[in-house]
DNA sequence: TATTTGACCTTTA
DNA sequence: GTAAAGGCCAAAT
């Protein structure tokens, strides 16, 4: 039985490489008006093996509020480096540019149809 | 079974 | 303009 929990998971992985969002972005494109859950959902991405790459979302200010949960608290850092996203002080520089909006690329009505099997 | 916490965001003072 | 409080759903204790 798939949850809020999972759509969190089915967003996060569709987020392309180098770019980054934020909670608030993905509670408001999955309607859930939540935006603690969807931190909550990914603290939990970690120990399960979903593979979402939660280092690529971020709270509103662009801060890596999640790097605490992290392996290593300059892993996310370094793994967002890696993928061409300037950070810097813990936070992403240039967070309007990178800004990814789920609604833009995945459309309105996307939906985690196989969520289970990973989405289309 | 009920209460508290949790990687936050938005609104009001 | 900054600062503080409220609110959402779900899981863990």
């Amino acid at each position: 039985m798939p949850t809020y929990f999972d759509l969190v998971y089915a967003v996060t992985r569709q987020v392309p490489p180098g770019r980054v969002t934020t909670y608030g972005a993905i509670a408001d494109f999955l309607a859930l008006g939540a935006a603690r859950m969807v931190g909550w959902a990914l603290n939990h991405s970690f120990s399960e093996k979903t593979g979402v790459p939660a280092h690529r979302v971020v709270n509103r200010k662009g801060e890596l509020s999640g790097r605490n949960h992290f392996p290593t608290p300059t892993l996310m850092q370094e793994m967002l480096e890696a993928e061409g996203v300037r950070v810097e002080d813990n936070r992403v520089i240039d967070l309007d540019k990178h800004f990814w909006h789920p609604v833009e690329d995945l459309g309105e009505d996307w939906e985690p149809f196989d969520v289970e099997n990973g989405i289309a």
